[in-house]
DNA sequence: AGCACGCCGACT
DNA sequence: GTCGGCGTGCTC
């Protein structure tokens, strides 16, 4: 007999060995394998048990054989291989590293039979009434829910009583995703209270001896709950009946930055479907997705928010038109009111564009602004370039350029510049308040050192630093007793983009901050685009009429939840093929129209002044009407003939463009 | 992804 | 003269 076997590698095959006659009776789809592959010995997954006469050998010299076995029973009951073979098609990523990301952090030997386990003590369950009905459902049969949760402090107290209630069975296990790291800590004391003894906790910084205690204690039941971020949805549990995601709305949910890809929300619906358990997602804001969803009965929403007016007046929301302040990093009136409300006691949190130095240059005479040369999105300005002086940075193609000492438009000689990075913005507010405490908190920060991370954030939820500069990952990372003013130094950065989601997006990071601040303070944000609709629903602070509206307005552009987007890029410094590239797309795809429904393929974008260029690119949007649809074109975009020259971006679901 | 082979630059 | 850069090719 043969076994065909998948390995964790970027290759969208499968391999097939001799699977000796002492292991055909215990071989069985899902089990690892350990197997000669090249030069080494990889650890594979056996898909399917086959007999010689079908498979078409005569293309292999000889077989290898499997060196053994190294399960005894599946990791995952509920079919790694089938859920791994539909993020596949899904997100376009080589099978084999979908199915890896579920085996990836799998000790070698099974792991030994867990301790016996603490009883459960009783949670107390908040007095709201919609809380009262979605425990009543979760304690119920098996579903899949929306949870609009308010107030962030909450959350401490609704999870412990949501696991409670849907894991009454003595061995169900249930998941809590996190968007960030930060927020394990205060949720697995929550949960300790409850299931004392029983929490695990799983993130990629975990030390590899307690990674592999949490992955083994997952598995083996040991755990009754395990709060993860976004890799925690491919852990293994004996018997998971309850998936939670915390923070539904955050982008970080979508791996897009290494294979495979894929969207940790959908994933986690997808995977307790399969395992006839409950998901839960919970937001203060969710994504128009999941509320699209909620909208068609695909999720029972449940809304444990007060309605706008009974919570309280809210902070006081100015939008500045900085028109008005050209060249300001801080315009004037909320200069004046940060230096009004550190005086007085307060503090207050400065959301920068981006990170670093970066802003963005133009002529103060006519407005001219550089563009990359080569590939032409706005370059942004860096204090020092590697001679000393300023460049210009492109962040696609990562061309430099002297800042120029005349405007090549106008030939004026005053240059300002806008919005400007935290670092920048840091040194300008310690400017501006001398004598205050002036800390940065940013991606930087983030990545650092945990140490470094937590000190920067305790030391501003003491109230040791008066103003924390940041960028909006800042956002959700703070509890702040003393704080009473807010601003986005450059909102627009969010808001001119292409991306459908550009509104939405923005919303949710006014929204964030507009609830950090709580029943009062000061919220200011700065933008060239005041008129923008997003603008006129921010006093109420009603996310569920903006949510309708947006969703109204997806369905009227058909964007998702009521299309499934596939994005595909070419890049050349050679037109023709970039254009031969196209066609060959264009034509591969051109099955759409045909099907009778309403697919259609937006496209081709250029940046401006293309022509000039030496380097090309272009791109199309798919709006396909059906995920099997977009599955359908993914395929057929990837299996494009390569071009010589011409680079292939291909993205399904694409976040942020 | 690994891992090896292979052909050109600075150094024990 | 070697060590080592990463381009290219292969894995049943």
């Amino acid at each position: 007999m043969l076994a065909e076997i998948s390995f964790p590698i970027p290759l969208r095959k499968t391999f097939y060995y001799l699977l000796p006659e002492a292991l055909e009776l215990e071989a069985a789809p899902g089990l690892r394998v350990l197997a000669s592959f090249g030069k080494r010995e990889a650890v594979g997954v056996l898909v399917r048990v086959l007999s010689e006469k079908d498979a078409d050998l005569t293309r292999f010299r000889e077989l290898k054989t499997i060196t053994r076995l190294l399960d005894e029973n599946p990791l995952f009951p509920e079919d790694a291989l089938a859920l791994s073979a539909w993020m596949a098609g899904r997100w376009g990523s080589p099978p084999g590293l979908c199915l890896g990301a579920f085996y990836a952090h799998a000790p070698k030997e099974p792991p030994p039979a867990p301790p016996p386990a603490p009883p459960a003590l009783p949670a107390a369950a908040p007095d709201l009434p919609e809380i009262k009905n979605l425990l009543a459902a979760l304690a119920g049969k098996a579903g899949a829910y929306l949870l609009r949760l308010a107030a962030l402090e909450r959350r401490e107290l609704v999870y412990p009583a949501v696991f409670s209630a849907a894991l009454r069975a003595e061995g169900a296990q249930g998941l809590l995703l996190v968007p960030d790291l930060n927020f394990i800590p205060p949720l697995a004391a929550a949960l300790e209270a409850v299931f004392p003894g029983r929490v695990g906790v799983w993130h990629a910084r975990l030390t590899p001896k307690k990674r592999a205690e949490a992955w083994a204690g997952a598995l083996a039941g040991r755990f009754k709950v395990l709060i993860a971020t976004r890799t925690g949805v491919f852990l293994p549990f004996k018997d998971l009946k309850l998936g939670v995601m915390d923070g539904e709305h955050e982008e970080i949910y979508k791996q897009a930055e290494a294979e495979p890809y894929y969207h940790a929300r959908e994933v986690l619906l997808k995977r307790m479907a399969a395992l006839g358990g409950s998901c839960l997602l919970a937001s203060p804001c969710p994504s128009i997705e999941a509320w699209g969803a909620a909208a068609g009965g695909r999720l029972q929403r449940f809304d444990a928010v007060p309605p706008a007016p009974v919570s309280g007046p809210g902070p006081d929301v100015r939008v500045l038109d900085m028109a008005q302040y050209p060249g300001d990093i801080l315009a004037r009136p909320l200069a004046d009111s940060l230096r009004a409300a550190v005086a007085a006691g307060g503090q207050a949190l400065i959301i920068a564009g981006r990170k670093g130095y970066a802003s963005r240059l133009f002529c103060a005479n006519c407005g001219w602004m550089p563009r990359c040369p080569d590939c032409g999105p706005g370059m942004t300005l860096l204090k020092t370039g590697a001679a000393g002086g300023p460049v210009l940075l492109c962040r696609r193609c990562g061309k430099k350029d002297p800042k120029p000492e005349t405007c090549p438009k106008c030939a004026g000689k005053v240059f300002r510049d806008y919005g400007a990075g935290s670092q920048k913005t840091q040194e300008f507010v310690s400017r501006l308040l001398p004598g205050a405490k002036v800390a940065r908190f940013d991606g930087d920060v983030l990545r650092g050192s945990l140490k470094t991370m937590r000190s920067e954030l305790d030391s501003f939820s003491k109230g040791e630093t008066d103003v924390l500069v940041g960028t909006r990952i800042a956002l959700r990372e703070l509890g702040a007793p003393r704080l009473s003013l807010l601003a986005f130094v450059d909102a627009d950065s969010d808001l001119s983009s292409a991306d459908f989601r550009a509104s939405e997006k923005a919303y949710q990071a006014f929204y964030g901050a507009w609830r950090l601040l709580g029943a009062k303070g000061e919220l200011f944000i700065q933008t060239r685009e005041a008129g923008h609709y997003v603008f006129s629903r921010l006093n109420e602070m009603d996310y569920p009429s903006f949510a309708d509206g947006e969703l109204a307005a997806r369905k009227d552009f058909f964007y998702p939840p009521f299309s499934h987007i596939v994005k595909a890029r070419f890049a050349s410094y050679d037109g023709n093929a970039l254009d031969a590239a196209a066609a060959d797309f264009l034509r591969a795809l051109s099955f759409l129209g045909a099907a009778g429904d309403a697919s259609e393929i937006l496209g081709p974008v250029t940046p401006p002044g293309q022509e000039k260029r030496k380097f090309h690119s272009e791109y199309y949007l798919v709006k396909a009407a059906s995920e099997a649809a977009a599955a359908l074109c993914l395929e057929k975009a990837m299996a494009l003939p390569q071009r010589q020259g011409v680079k292939y971006f291909i993205e399904a679901d694409p976040y942020g463009f």
